[in-house]
DNA sequence: GTCAGGTCTGTAAACGATTACAAGAACGAT
DNA sequence: ATCGTTCTTGTAATCGTTTACAGACCTGAC
């Protein structure tokens, strides 16, 4: 025998379906109705169909969050401070993953029409107009969790990559660092690009040029090392110094002869990818080379050493994205909002 | 105006809407029947709705995997797997998180009658007669990754964590190590449970008593490091010695002094928060104590010294409880299949 | 005693899809 | 020309809820 629906539960109860509902959802009834019904329910052991529910309503109560890539530490943040938002306000959250290619995310938007959840929160690597138009025709709110252009008229809550890029330079400077190299992911992503910038601007706003500028295939750790070995072989294949070449040699020698001082990468994940070169290489952190990495994510103070890192402000983009997609659920003609979040530097032993 | 459905698809190709499902679907239908609703469809931008589709159909064409503690880099190895072979099926993905409460994840089984997925795989910490009883009855299929009574006649994909510990004792023992301590996870979950007794056979199998044994709060890194102090300090408190206790005196004294040559941790997230407090005593990994931690999960691989890891097979967990998720979808008649996956060992540069 | 007003409950119509069934069209065979 | 098949299409029932509406009942005031 299968699930027991609300006639069910009405029929063994004696009353009617309208009633078993009124009392399921809380609405007057006499004690006796109220008495009658929940022992039905107890008895027959019966939950409402969420599918049924949510067609007649039109509402599911679940929110998505949408991320990249499940292995990347920065999520976690991001996600914990979602849950808890949303789950405060009564809602599920359910978490996909979309991959790095943009057309998959913007399946995902288009598909979010199908009415899986009444919401949605997604942190897009990058982004093309197809991605924001699905946006704005999208039939449930999106909030993006990242950078879009401020012509797109979409809900967003983004980090100030620039000025994290600043912290990062500065407090290296403070500690005598000059000789800085760049370790960023794809440049063709939103945040690739956005830390390009930042960092080519910190670093001009101080009198410097940097050592070396490498691009990692992607956001993560393998891709992390690969950079490592590039910008520490230096060979001139992928090293785009900004006017300083860096040469061939016994690996690390230029580094080592101060060359090479410092290392700021675009991500955690990439940081330590390049930890692990540089300790391949018997240069220390930090006494040879400094790290700093960005998001400040769990694996900053799990690696080793404990990665200075810049924080981003995952946890509050989350909380506040969150907050924004309430908002925009309740009320659906409120003009659309960008926040931006300030960074803040969590310095721990990679630096000086 | 809001979203177009099938009837407004419908009108607009000048059909019926059993015609529209129809083509929509892929049945039999004229080249011109095709042509207009394709039209129509096209015009309207028109998405069929999946909770009317799943509450007719019955199938949501979802798949829930629900994992305890999404900061645990073991479940996206497990998480990544699972996708793999779902979305290769046509199923789209949800992951939600539990906590590491038996009583949300009792919370979460019965919620699936609600239809909000065809099938859960939920990998448990806890496990108690409610959790066991609510997945027997569950309208759903619900595979676990993890172990429970084979009493319990549920579809099941387990790691051999005594096997994984044997593993580890042994390659410890080749290496000259015979001074173990080991940090475990809570031993009032399930994980925790099997690796206390996995320990224990695997030393008494190879005439050895540990050095010490401490249990953590839970399995994360912050409860890792506790357990190092712990381990470390000498104090009486937690130090559950096999006979011989730890004493006082300069903090990781005895273990230079051979009092402490290994450490096994029950995961890599433990291990990893203990090689901080080994660092924090200028105790060297692995000179001076050896660390093994179990999943080898990403963060083996990242952190540094790159861990010797236990790998107790989440990648193949994940896919085959998920194939036999898929199964049981198929089929709900089948009678309860137990796989036990076998561990091996990842040597890295944590262990001599 | 009647009537207005307020509760409480039941009947039935949605929500947006799928699908059993029937009806109509087309076609070849007789 | 008629009949039986087959193929295509439309009508309407259905999935399991919620909810507008109306009817039944009770209460109190006149």
């Amino acid at each position: 025998m299968s699930r027991p629906t609300i006639a069910g539960v009405a029929r063994a109860a004696g009353v009617s379906v309208a009633s078993v509902s009124r009392v399921l959802n809380g609405l007057p009834a006499t004690e006796e109705m109220v008495e009658r019904v929940q022992r039905a329910v107890e008895e027959l052991g019966y939950v409402p169909d969420a599918r049924a529910r949510s067609l007649k309503v039109g509402r599911t109560f679940q929110l998505t969050l949408a991320v990249a890539d499940v292995g990347n530490p920065v999520y976690v943040t991001m996600m914990r401070a979602v849950e808890e938002v949303v789950s405060a306000a009564g809602y599920r959250l359910v978490v996909t993953t979309t991959g790095p290619d943009v057309v998959d995310e913007v399946a995902l938007v288009r598909g979010m029409a199908r009415g899986y959840a009444d919401g949605l929160v997604i942190s897009p690597l990058r982004v093309d107009d197809d991605l924001i138009k699905s946006i704005r025709e999208c039939d449930v709110p999106v909030v993006v969790a990242g950078n879009v252009p401020s012509s797109a008229g979409v809900d967003t809550v983004r980090a100030n990559s620039p000025k994290g890029m600043l912290l990062a330079v500065e407090h290296l400077l403070t500690k005598g660092r000059k000789r800085i190299a760049f370790v960023n992911g794809p440049v063709d992503t939103v945040p690739g690009t956005a830390r390009a910038k930042g960092f080519a601007d910190a670093m001009k706003a101080n009198g410097l040029r940097a050592v070396a500028e490498v691009e990692a295939g992607d956001f993560t750790f393998a891709a992390g090392r690969e950079a490592g070995v590039e910008l520490l072989s230096g060979l001139d294949i992928g090293v785009r110094g900004s006017g300083v070449e860096a040469r061939g040699g016994r690996p690390g020698a230029e580094a080592r002869g101060g060359r090479l001082d410092a290392v700021i990468a675009a991500n955690d994940l990439l940081a330590v990818g390049v930890m692990h070169e540089l300790a391949a290489r018997q240069l220390v952190v930090p006494d040879d080379v400094a790290v700093i990495g960005m998001d400040d994510s769990e694996l900053a103070e799990q690696c080793f050493p404990p990665l200075t890192s810049v924080n981003l402000g995952s946890a509050e983009r989350g909380r506040r994205a969150a907050e924004l997609l309430l908002a925009r659920i309740d009320d659906d003609t409120r003009t659309p909002r960008r926040i931006v979040v300030q960074p803040t530097l969590s310095v721990r032993k990679s630096t000086p």
